[in-house]
RNA sequence: GCGGGCGUAGCUCAGGUGGUUAGAGCGCCAGAUUGUGGCUCUGGAGGCCGUGGGUUCAAGUCCCAUCGUUCGCCCCA
């Protein structure tokens, strides 16, 4: 038997209808908003994720399916590993910056990494990315209708947790202020701990190394190196969720693994899926512009959250009601298939599902349209064939009923 | 990239210290019930024991490798 690829999943049944219950409601919810959403392409040059996420990120670093480059030799394609840049690029080539654009995407992103709870090769993120705004409320909206939609799937289990990085020049003061700390005792640093004070200082924060902690605990906090006009951004952000009645955890070691991040960053996470427990991330990037090339920053702010894990946690609870099962339609023999498929076609253009049961011996009909979860089993033998009428039998009372095919249809409409 | 657990029937899993023909439950198939499922009874099919190599008279069992899976580290929207 042939493997399927590692880190990727097959999904049928309920699992898949979930699935695509929360693709379906992203859209409805976040169009609420004014969110429209943007397709883009799966694959993209390698030089867009370099040149945006910085080439010291694990995702650059190892993360990254590379694909085999046919014509453009020094060009490599990329299987895309998030879909902030791929829409601040189409942004950028379409629209006319720094008009506000609001949009919404949806759709299968690739990391290179080892699979566990939480966490595929090839998982699904939507997402949504505000660009054009630096107002406050921008911020505010943004992160309320991410915990509205989590509402509205029926979560509510979960924490919000917010943090400033400031402006540029904030973060800069604060990531020498932090440098300095860290190296005076950089004997007592984890090896990873290191290694990020030479290559990003500031993930040093979210180290779990035990040794670490009690040095992170003393480290000077970036809220003390903040600029005025950073420190009045976040204040308004953080008074008006207390405001507006939004629980949230200010914490002063969030940080990013991502180099375009300013400002206004937070994540919702759920200790309900063990290691992989943020659910959704997100934050204001007005950097992002320019390494795409834009002569000036364009504020922005996006999300992306998680579909998996998300569904993982609606999983035990979620009701399919989806889809109504297909009604089984049962031919006797196969003399009565003809007539059988004439019914079926005039139920279809009532609107009910119908499923033929074509395989098996009459008894394994019966239990198969059971175990599909059709209520009734629609029978056709030869004598209704020849008198053109139906039998009806209800599958949970065992009653049955002949009737013509107008019945039949008055019939299943009584039923649902 | 690093570390631990696990790969046996369609599914969930048993198979002390190696030992003849590898088991159970559920599911599936057949019959009791030849146009009718569920309950019951009787019978049956189904296994390169993940793959490759090694040790041994003998390997599902021990060793090595590899693939897959799972949990954690790392990383991450």
């Amino acid at each position: 038997m042939l493997n399927q690829v590692r880190g990727t999943h097959d999904l049928w049944g309920d699992s898949a209808d979930l699935h695509t219950t929360i693709l379906e409601q992203a859209q409805i919810y976040l169009s609420g908003f004014g969110y429209k959403e943007i397709i883009t392409p799966i694959l993209e040059w390698e030089d867009l994720f370099e040149r945006t996420l910085g080439n010291t990120a694990d995702i650059i670093r190892k993360e990254l399916f590379r694909l085999v480059s046919r014509g453009d030799k020094d060009k490599e394609v990329v299987l895309r590993p998030e879909g902030t840049a791929p829409v601040m690029r189409a942004y950028l080539s379409h629209f006319m910056p720094p008009q506000h654009e609001k949009f919404m995407y949806r759709g299968p992103m690739f990391r290179y990494d080892r699979p566990q709870k939480g966490r595929q090769r090839q998982f699904y993120h939507v997402g949504v990315e505000s660009i054009g705004s630096d107002h406050p409320w921008t911020e505010i909206e943004t992160i309320a209708m991410a915990l509205g939609f989590l509402n509205h799937l029926g979560i509510h289990d979960f924490q919000l947790e917010l943090n400033t990085l400031g402006d540029e020049e904030s973060r800069h003061a604060y990531t020498n202020v932090l440098v300095s700390y860290f190296s005076g005792c950089q004997s007592g640093l984890s090896a990873e701990s290191k290694h990020r004070l030479l290559h990003n200082p500031l993930r040093i924060l979210d180290s779990k190394a035990p040794e670490d902690q009690p040095l992170i605990q003393q480290a000077p906090l970036l809220q003390d190196s903040l600029t005025d006009v950073a420190r009045d951004h976040f204040h308004t952000i953080t008074s008006t969720l207390s405001e507006l009645g939004i629980p949230y955890v200010h914490n002063h070691k969030l940080v990013r693994g991502l180099d375009y991040y300013s400002h206004t960053i937070f994540e919702i996470t759920t200790d309900k899926l063990g290691a992989q427990g943020t659910l959704l991330a997100g934050g204001r990037y007005d950097k992002l512009a320019m390494l795409l090339g834009a002569k000036k920053p364009i504020p922005a702010i996006g999300w992306a959250m998680g579909v998996e894990r998300v569904r993982l946690l609606m999983e035990s609870s979620w009701k399919n009601n989806a889809s109504t099962p297909a009604y089984a339609l049962i031919p006797l023999d196969d003399s009565c298939i003809k007539a059988s498929f004439d019914l079926a076609q005039t139920l279809r253009k009532e609107g009910f599902s119908i499923t033929m049961l074509l395989e098996g011996k009459v008894n394994q009909k019966f239990k198969r349209a059971v175990s599909l979860g059709s209520p009734i089993a629609l029978i056709i033998g030869p004598d209704e064939a020849a008198s053109q009428t139906v039998s009806v039998k209800d599958l949970s009372s065992g009653e049955q009923k002949t009737m013509s095919p107008q019945d039949v249809i008055e019939h299943l409409q009584t039923q649902a």
